[in-house]
DNA sequence: ATGGTGGGCCACCCA
């Protein structure tokens, strides 16, 4: 069966639950990622994800600050939620996609919001660069323990870095911007060599081309200006590499009305 | 070089 997996920081699931239920009809993807719900369990808007047939979602929220869900029309298995940095934010969740051609063990997902890291690129001096950083060890520590990308697995969220020189507008003038400093990219390869994971976007879309799945709500004309980074991604484990199909951007989004700053990234998998 | 715009929520924190 063909697997459509989007992922998507929404910045307020309450909010922009109309431009998600749009993305829904459009898209139709099998399974939505979300980052920034902002909201605690109970105030999650359910009920328009089960009227279009998104009948199971699973929800690591919290009341005002990060929050993250998936939203399935394929059956969601062993849901777990980790707390990175023992702060109790919630950054993670992890669920079993049970695909039914799949007759094996299923698909792990993992949905991750990772710290923005604030704007001084200093762990000294700014705690929340410090604590992005520490999230980015502990996840590559989790990682390479479990073995998380032995089996078939996807890595998916908001991750806050754009590691390529193309996955900024001004390489140069962003190696000193929390998102790209050296430092984090390298922490990021990291993590993606403990999967190890394949980034399925730039499985399909080549290093030379420019591809942005954010742009700053301080713009005067975001699409003009053009000024985005690469900050949301899909990673497959490796033995999902051959089955991939597809994925993309979906650029458009950024120009609905009240928008979100990030759009989806959705990939296809044949399973 | 600076400040620009959004969200949650009721004083600011966060992006």
């Amino acid at each position: 069966m063909r697997l459509t997996l989007a992922t998507w920081n929404i910045n307020s699931v309450r909010l922009r639950i109309g431009l998600v239920a749009r993305f829904l009809k459009n898209e139709a993807p099998d399974v939505l990622c979300l980052q920034e719900t902002k909201c605690r369990d109970n105030e999650f808007p359910l009920s328009v994800f089960h009227k279009l047939g998104y009948g199971y979602v699973a929800l690591n929220g919290q009341k005002g600050y990060h929050g993250v869900a998936v939203a399935s029309k394929i059956p969601l298995e062993a849901i777990s939620r980790r707390s990175f940095c023992g702060n109790g934010d919630a950054r993670h969740i992890c669920v079993t996609l049970a695909p039914a051609s799949d007759a094996g063990r299923g698909i792990a997902l993992h949905n991750f919001y990772v710290p923005a890291g604030g704007d001084e690129p200093d762990p000294a001096s700014n705690p929340k660069f410090a604590h992005k950083l520490a999230f980015l060890d502990e996840m590559a520590a989790w990682m390479a323990s479990d073995g998380l990308a032995a089996f078939p697995a996807i890595l998916t969220g908001d991750l806050n870095i754009a590691p390529f020189e193309t996955d900024v507008w001004n390489h140069k003038a962003l190696l000193t911007v929390v998102s790209h400093t050296p430092v984090e990219v390298e922490k990021l390869g990291g993590v993606r060599a403990a999967g190890p994971w394949v980034d399925a976007l730039r499985h399909f879309v080549p290093i030379e081309e420019r591809l942005y799945t954010w742009w700053s709500y301080r713009a005067q004309d975001w699409r003009r200006s053009d000024r985005g980074r690469r900050l949301d991604h899909i990673w497959v484990s490796e033995c999902l590499k051959p089955h991939l199909r597809a994925a993309r951007v979906l650029r458009e989004s950024r120009g609905w009305n009240q928008p979100s700053d990030h759009v989806p990234v959705i990939a296809e998998l044949e399973v």
